[in-house]
DNA sequence: CCAACTTCCTTCGAAATCGAAGATATGGCG
DNA sequence: CGCCATATCTTCGATTTCGAAGGAAGTTGG
């Protein structure tokens, strides 16, 4: 969509406006030239007129909403061993939100074709008729090139290096393709939900420990691998090697991955994150006590990137994050080592996306690229 | 300056553009609207036609730079014990700098009427007759809270907690006023000497240690202690209480006051931190080896942050940054250390603004004030 | 030196945008 | 209930911006 008509339907779809006095306010737009294109705009089928808004004091506004119809965008959030696939509408609601199992390790080939049969699948059985699919999107456990939309030295996808992503993907659909780090689109999701935050730090404690960065109201990239704080040096006792060749990496101790391997040790079963979560629920000490130990060392490295970066909020997302004592543990380490200053109105808290955040990331970062 | 008009001539001020067409390219306008508006900018006497550019394989240029009798910018750095104040033009060429002694443990409401006295003092004797004042800026080695141009909870400012420094020194001009952190000034003036680069670190290495960061081409602030990385634990023997109360900061081991300190307690004196980038100069063992030391600590500490940011170039300045082995152990600790992703074109370097870096990072950011 | 191409800049009618004024709708208050 | 204050949205003439076309000034390469 071009222009001044993009602009508008953009603020429409992302929720920042409701009416044409907050188009015209957000937009800088004058209210006539809103008006002349929102009427264009409903004409072309994209915007609907639906009922009317709360009064700030004066006249009722006009609600606008993206009309159902304006199209859709497929998105998913890939896995090591699953993923999760949805439609939604341009506005970013979802229309329906599966979970497949699917294994990376297959290839990209394999999994992209995978995926994009996946897509078909799930737009002839809930797409509703006439509805074109506007863009498709996808989150990697991997750093990829914004630039490119490759993947970039993954640690734990053999076969995936420098891997054209979106180039393929593109193949199957002649739309705008995203490909993002899935810590990065679960930040753009969250960022959503924490309108009034310009700096957020999402954290997504899975099996791995990633981390996205939202400056200034951007999702923030850097060269494809800003966020990330797994491979950050961890004070320590002993000495455990990590993957990428360094010693005493956050993520050898406080990953999902790493407190499995620890529990398998002791005899504790556990084939997931999920599971330590359940079995700190259950109250079983040792799970507790990784967990804590988690959460602290987290919390530490944390400390460092709160007070350079001074972020309004830090979330904590992934399978582990419903583990209590992990997120009590990385407060506890934050507010008491970081500067006053930085921690004043500093809120940590569980997402509020829930675990579709990174889809709704896709979402809104993909409706960009769509209405560009 | 209203409108189109401001942003073409904030353009050309800012070095980003040097004729019509580069303009045109820059603002998204249509180049005839380009032309319109530079006639008039030409006709009001804010913009001059300086001769021919360098040709692009083309017509050449008619090269556009901002009129000298556009206006002036009086910008000042304040230090713990002396000041340095300049002239500069609107596109930032200093026309006079000058270095003063200067306590601000006089307080400030003392300071800054000497502060307007000496830009007073600056302008009889080198600004040109009839060109008017446009702002003044000055740059706080504390926190300043950047919507309210308030110091904020200073660690070696006495008496300035929570002291609107803007509003009175507004009080002296009816102008456009900045008030900002000196680290963060110092980036502001980095960066325009690095165009390429859309994040920056800053690191200010004088009696404390100070960072700025500059995000996707801007100065990112956060709530006003962004960039801050003294206070940060680091991995030591010893154990050692900060002024801010907590054990092992970088500052109390890294900072020119901490070198000092150890320095004098060896019986080897040591007034000011270019005192030890002397003895360094000189090959004095002791010197070296602390400056080593602290370079490597600095070094760990960015280690975190360059995984985590994604620079595209470390910048270190200030007092100390001319001692060769603290930027050489800075160097050794962030390659060996970050992920390769993040390291792959850092650059990593002493200034290139030079000793001036803050003011013009002052005129850069007034700038922005002076022509909205 | 000339032709072909590139880039820079201007001209001028078409289109988009603005902004002041007014029409419309609503809540609050005596 | 009626009036005022406030906010939303539209109308319409004035202004700004666009964009296609063309002229001006250089470079490149035979």
């Amino acid at each position: 969509m071009r222009g001044a008509q993009g602009d508008l339907l953009r603020l429409v779809a992302a929720g920042h406006a409701e009416s044409r006095a907050e188009l015209a306010r957000l937009s800088g737009l004058a209210a006539s030239s809103v008006s002349l294109r929102v009427e264009e705009l409903i004409g072309s089928g994209l915007l609907v007129e639906e009922g009317a808004g709360t009064s700030r004091g004066g006249r009722r506004p006009r609600r606008l909403r993206l009309s159902p119809g304006a199209g859709l965008l497929a998105v998913a959030d890939l896995g090591a061993h699953h993923a999760r696939l949805g439609l939604l509408d341009l506005s970013g609601t979802p229309l329906v939100v599966e979970e497949r199992p699917c294994d990376i390790l297959a290839g990209p080939d394999a999994t992209i074709d995978w995926m994009a049969a996946a897509f078909e699948d799930l737009l002839a059985a809930h797409g509703p008729p006439g509805v074109p699919l506007r863009g498709v999107g996808t989150g990697i456990p991997g750093p990829v090139d914004p630039a490119t939309g490759r993947v970039v030295a993954p640690s734990r996808m053999p076969g995936w290096n420098n891997f054209p992503v979106a180039e393929r993907l593109g193949a199957h659909f002649d739309l705008p393709v995203l490909v993002e780090n899935d810590a990065n689109l679960m930040a753009a999701g969250e960022a959503r939900s924490w309108p009034k935050c310009e700096t957020l730090m999402v954290l997504k404690a899975g099996s791995g420990i990633g981390c996205g960065v939202i400056v200034n109201g951007a999702l923030h990239r850097g060269r494809g691998a800003a966020g990330d704080i797994s491979h950050v040096r961890v004070r320590s006792d002993s000495s455990v090697t990590c993957s990428c060749g360094h010693d005493d990496c956050l993520e050898a101790y406080a990953s999902g991955a790493a407190l499995m391997g620890v529990l398998n040790e002791q005899g504790i079963e556990v084939r997931r994150p999920a599971d330590v979560v359940a079995l700190v629920e259950d109250g079983v000490p040792e799970a507790t006590a990784l967990v804590r130990n988690a959460g602290r060392l987290i919390g530490e490295v944390l400390t460092v990137l709160v007070n350079f970066i001074n972020p309004d909020a830090i979330v904590v997302g992934g399978s582990l994050s419903p583990a209590e004592p992990l997120i009590a543990s990385i407060r506890a380490a934050v507010y008491e080592r970081c500067l006053p200053l930085a921690t004043r109105d500093l809120e940590i808290s569980t997402t509020r996306s829930g675990p579709d955040a990174a889809l709704l990331g896709a979402g809104s970062l993909l409706l960009d690229a769509v209405l560009a």
